[in-house]
RNA sequence: GGCCCCUUGGUCAAGCGGUCUAAGACACCGCCCUUUCACGGCGGUAACAGGAGUUCGAGUCUCCUAGGGGUCACCA
């Protein structure tokens, strides 16, 4: 699912639920030519994950079922029936092809097309003997050629449009099936539907809508239009340009509490300070003034900042049971745990990096280059190293522990005695138990993790290599 | 192109006529802490798209211009 549906159901969820309404799940799936096989199933995923569970839905059902569109399809033809007879909407006999080469030849001339309102002035007799000799056919809403259309919008207050602007949208369209235009009129006034929170680009088309409402003398729901979310200031965010969607996100390493948290700040804001949230504090605290008028870009940047915050508000073995999987593809599944948290949790922007931190302790570069033992604030450099590795190394191996503990009294005893900084102590040790620069972790770390034989290992490894160059 | 919507730092944004020499967060930069890198702490750079008007007073209201977005389907 897209980050920006996912948004939208976010806040329609966060309205219901705020007023103790109902959050119904509807599958608009009235276009059968663009079935996605798992489309349905994914959309039932994220919304778990996400944690926007649904009162009403195709799943679990509910007093205003069945809740697929495509389930309903027998429901729009009496509606769209009722509306010619008010004369608000006709038949149109019109093929698909014929419209796209007259919008064809509009185009060409630099003309916008609008449908000319041709079948509306067939007589009833003609119509009816179309019909009975099986003619495909649509159903036209019939849009008054002067006035104003319009509605409210709650964030952009309201909207109007010359009716002139307007072209005769289908209803009905040739299968049988109704556009998403009419289904949805249809199906938020028999569903009792209140309030509709959708993105900006149906903004344009809802004064239709009310057209419809007021045919039937229904109640309008509130609508809420959503503004853009944008990949940057000219793009907005697409799956089909590649951006992530919330899946991907997830499969990243992104928690789902960390990726709704941030999503519910892209466009709207508390009013005050805070932003963390968990959804139960979001209920408490959202509000339709809160939300934003203008498009707001995605920033990952700071999604993985919040992120990497959520990663380390989590219980030690909550996170090891989340990177787990990540320490065990690095194959270091089985050093210890509790020091693998300490180190890793707090460097953990999103869990895939687990990975690339840890790799260096399962298996190490051992052709790494001696200038790593150069470092100039640690005041070590080879040579200084491998004096002091020469020295160190040997009780190392004599240490009747090798614990953590044991490691750090040791090694601080040893620096205090020699006088030297810790860091020049500890500075070689690193570098020839890990191999590079930048480590999780520091020396007694990494040691009481690698082990007794496979640290020593690598210690006498570096001592050689310092002890060739 | 017509119509609709939007416009505060690089980004998310507060601001709803005076308290704005404009908050907070991310990012960036610097310092401190430190066993590398992070974490943490402290500090810094950086914005009202432009122009008219209304008003004693405009980021806040109006109009115009510019820029951006949306929409003009038998897609949703």
């Amino acid at each position: 699912m897209h980050v920006g549906n996912l948004r939208t159901a976010l806040y329609a969820w966060l309205w219901a639920k705020k007023n103790n309404g109902s959050f119904i799940l509807r599958i608009e799936d009235t276009d059968q030519a663009r079935f996605v096989e798992g489309a349905e199933d994914m959309v039932y995923k994220t919304l778990r994950t996400a944690g926007l569970t649904w009162d009403e839905g195709p799943d679990i059902g509910g007093e205003y079922g069945p809740y697929v569109q495509s389930e309903r399809k027998d429901m729009y033809l009496p509606y769209a029936r009722q509306l010619v007879e008010m004369g608000k909407a006709y038949y149109c006999f019109c093929t698909k092809e014929e419209l796209d080469e007259r919008r064809a030849e509009a185009e060409a001339k630099g003309e916008s097309f609008k449908y000319d309102k041709h079948c509306l002035s067939l007589s009833k007799e003609e119509v009816e003997r179309r019909l009975a000799a099986g003619e495909p056919y649509v159903i036209r809403q019939n849009v008054p050629t002067s006035g104003k259309a319009d509605f409210d919008d709650a964030i952009f207050g309201h909207i109007e449009v010359d009716c002139a602007e307007l072209d005769d949208m289908i209803l009905i369209k040739a299968d049988g099936m109704p556009t998403y235009n009419f289904a949805n009129v249809i199906d938020d006034h028999t569903m009792g539907i209140t309030h509709v929170m959708r993105g900006m680009e149906y903004l344009s088309s809802t004064p239709k809508y009310n057209l419809l409402y007021d045919a039937f003398g229904w109640e309008k729901p509130v609508y809420v239009h959503l503004t853009t979310i944008m990949r940057d200031a000219t793009h907005k965010l697409s799956k089909r340009d590649g951006d992530a969607t919330f899946e991907d996100l997830v499969t990243a390493g992104y928690l789902p509490e960390a990726i709704v948290n941030y999503l519910s700040l892209v466009g709207w804001n508390p009013g005050d300070e805070r932003e963390f949230f968990t959804l139960d504090e979001l209920k408490e605290a959202f509000s339709l003034e809160g939300l934003s008028k203008s498009p707001a870009i995605f920033d990952h940047q700071k999604l993985r900042w919040m992120n990497a915050e959520y990663i380390r508000r989590l219980a030690p073995e909550r996170y090891i049971e989340l990177a787990g999987p990540y320490l065990d593809e690095a194959g270091v599944g089985s050093m210890d745990k509790a020091i693998l948290a300490r180190i890793l949790q707090p460097r953990t922007e999103i869990l895939s990096d687990v990975r690339d931190m840890v790799r260096f302790l399962a298996r190490m570069d051992e052709g790494y280059e001696l200038e790593l033992f150069t470092n100039k604030k640690s005041k070590t450099n080879p040579e200084i190293c491998l004096g002091i590795l020469e020295d160190v190394v040997p009780r190392l191996a004599a240490l009747p522990e090798w614990t953590e503990t044991a490691l750090h009294d040791f090694l601080m005893n040893y620096a205090a005695e020699k006088g030297m900084k810790n860091g020049t102590l500890l500075w070689p040790v690193r570098i020839a138990m890990s191999g590079q620069a930048v480590t999780p972790g520091g020396a007694i770390e990494i040691a009481a993790l690698l082990g007794r034989d496979e640290a020593l290992r690598r210690l006498e490894l570096g001592l050689e290599k310092l002890r060739n160059m």
